[in-house]
DNA sequence: GAATTCTGTTAAATTTTTTCATAAATAATC
DNA sequence: GATTATTTATGAAAAAATTTAACAGAATTC
């Protein structure tokens, strides 16, 4: 793949009869030049489509317009829609994302984050990634950091952390189910505690505290993976316990998804017998049957906030280190 | 943001009493140098942990280990799904991926282009994009391009085109329909000429034509976009027109998705009166009620298999332009 | 002693930005 | 109006981090 180089400023510079210096002076604006050089130079880069080595810029400046992002799974649709928000607003502001799917798995987050600091970008943007491992390392190097959705457990001038109202949401939920007359709310949750989750359930066990209600353990049931079948077969396996519950409160809307095949199964009336609230508000649990109430989140502003702070730092527009938590809201639908 | 520059390899060179030269081809493995060299080389290297500035080495190789992905919109599961299969081919594989939404924005497709190609990428996948605008200016760079799902007006050397095989999806819907006794079948499509489309809609006609059945114009209905509201009004339209049709092949799961909506609404039963086709095989269409019969695609092979032949291209493996069309399947389920 | 092999050094190349120096033009001073 | 001071425009050269090619010296083999 011989490839036909593009004109560098060297030819710009003596196609236009001056020096580099000046060619790079005119293209950045920057520094001195006269009226009739600027004419003359951009006259030679129109007509022959120059366009800026970037990488060349790029080793020069240290700076290169480039910001990672690190997912664990761009199929998500919430995840997509963040990513989606965070790559309009860096196009907006002149700058390219390099997208990093990493599956939760830890080897291929440390492998990508050392692979984009060696390929030189400004700054980075964490969805709910393991974030522990990567901490010592990441210092070292002062890259400006957001973290969206999941907390980091390091602490930094140049780390930055962007969620949704987690434990509102958990309040939010449990409360609509009381408020509809339940009192034995089963919540199905991630078995990792991640900070989002807790959240959730700190939440939900306040808000039964508050309500005067007692729950057993058994009440708690966790799953190793967010995934349809394996929510499915939870529920089913607390029914066949025997467990008495009217409602149930599920960390995801997949997950809810996967409550409400088991009811079905088991010919269970939803909401009538069972009453199911999900999270995120993702676009099947609107078309889903029943359609799913649920706690909705903003993925597009999560994400255009976590861009915008970031590029702010990048840009040393700002230097404070604040965390943002932006509100939920509850979306009632047929499973309540 | 002052930026504690990581080591060089001048550093490196120094701290091992060798020249940086050596220090390159004992990191490339390149030339030649005693095992005894190598060793102290590698041990400063691991000891500082010494990472190459990837952004020097693309300048002086002009080649960057990065490739773009031009998309319309990550948020579509289906988008999402090929691209989170190139990415993971390319991690495989050593390079990054550029994501670079469009929205379907020629502008914006523009700009990106020139940006990718100033960022020094070594090729390019365009999935679904307008194709027709940058031609000449792709050709003249000349980076291999892999076209995937909509087919290029085009063609070049460095030019390859994936696609499922959509007229054999058409013609799966339509004998699927006819061989349940519709006769009356409307097909819903988007109103542009795209190729993925247009090969549906002439698997849906010869199909039509092989079972000597004759339908008026106004069988062929045109939505501006795919979008579920569209779909939902020009049925829903359909149907007060006075058009009797037995059943619909949409073009896409989620205009699927709105005609029921319309078929609900105006309570006309599925699949008694009207049976209901999709296409993708999105996960929504499983879990809607009822669960939408649809013609699947294989996002994942659709990626991986641009990704493969991309990077082939890029290390000169082959230099083949063959098209690949990649079979699609009938997934039976509660619409029809 | 010549040819071959090995090892390491030096210098050039990639493109852009920046610093420094010089030349030219303009303004200020007496 | 001549001299100095200031401003403005431009170019030359260095720097950024790496790779590569040319080269030189030493060791080995024939």
């Amino acid at each position: 793949m011989k490839s036909k180089k593009g004109l560098s400023m060297k030819d710009i510079a003596k196609l236009s009869g001056v020096s580099v210096a000046t060619v790079s002076r005119v293209l950045n604006n920057n520094g001195r030049f006269s009226e009739e050089t600027r004419k003359k130079v951009m006259e030679v880069v129109e007509k022959f489509n120059y366009q800026t080595n970037l990488v060349a810029r790029s080793l020069r400046t240290n700076r290169s317009q480039i910001i990672g992002v690190i997912v664990p799974d761009i199929t998500n649709e919430f995840f997509a829609a963040i990513v989606l928000a965070i790559e309009s607003y860096c196009f907006l502001k002149g700058y390219s994302v390099f997208i990093c799917n990493t599956n939760e798995d830890e080897e291929k987050e440390t492998a990508y984050f050392k692979d984009l600091i060696a390929k030189g970008i400004d700054g980075l943007i964490y969805i709910s990634g393991k974030s522990d491992k990567i901490s010592k390392e990441t210092l070292l190097k002062d890259i400006p950091i957001v973290f969206i959705d999941r907390k980091p457990n390091i602490s930094s001038n140049d780390i930055v952390y962007i969620a949704s109202d987690n434990y509102k949401g958990g309040v939010l939920a449990t409360e609509a189910l009381i408020k509809r007359g339940c009192r034995n709310i089963m919540i199905l949750k991630d078995i990792r505690n991640l900070s989002t989750v807790t959240q959730r359930y700190l939440g939900y066990r306040d808000t039964l505290m508050k309500y005067n209600i007692n729950l057993g353990e058994e009440y708690i049931v966790n799953v190793k993976k967010v995934d349809f079948e394996e929510a499915r077969k939870a529920v089913k396996e607390s029914i066949k316990k025997g467990l008495t519950f009217d409602s149930i409160f599920a960390c995801t809307d997949w997950l809810a998804m996967g409550a409400i095949a088991a009811l079905k199964e088991e010919k269970i009336a939803i909401p009538d017998r069972v009453k199911v609230i999900g999270f995120d508000n993702i676009s099947i649990s609107k078309y889903s049957h029943p359609a799913i109430s649920t706690i909705s989140q903003n993925p597009e502003k999560l994400g255009k906030t976590a861009a915008k702070v970031l590029l702010d730092l990048i840009e040393g527009k700002t230097n404070k280190t604040t965390n943002y938590i932006l509100p939920v809201e509850l979306v009632l639908r047929e499973t309540t």
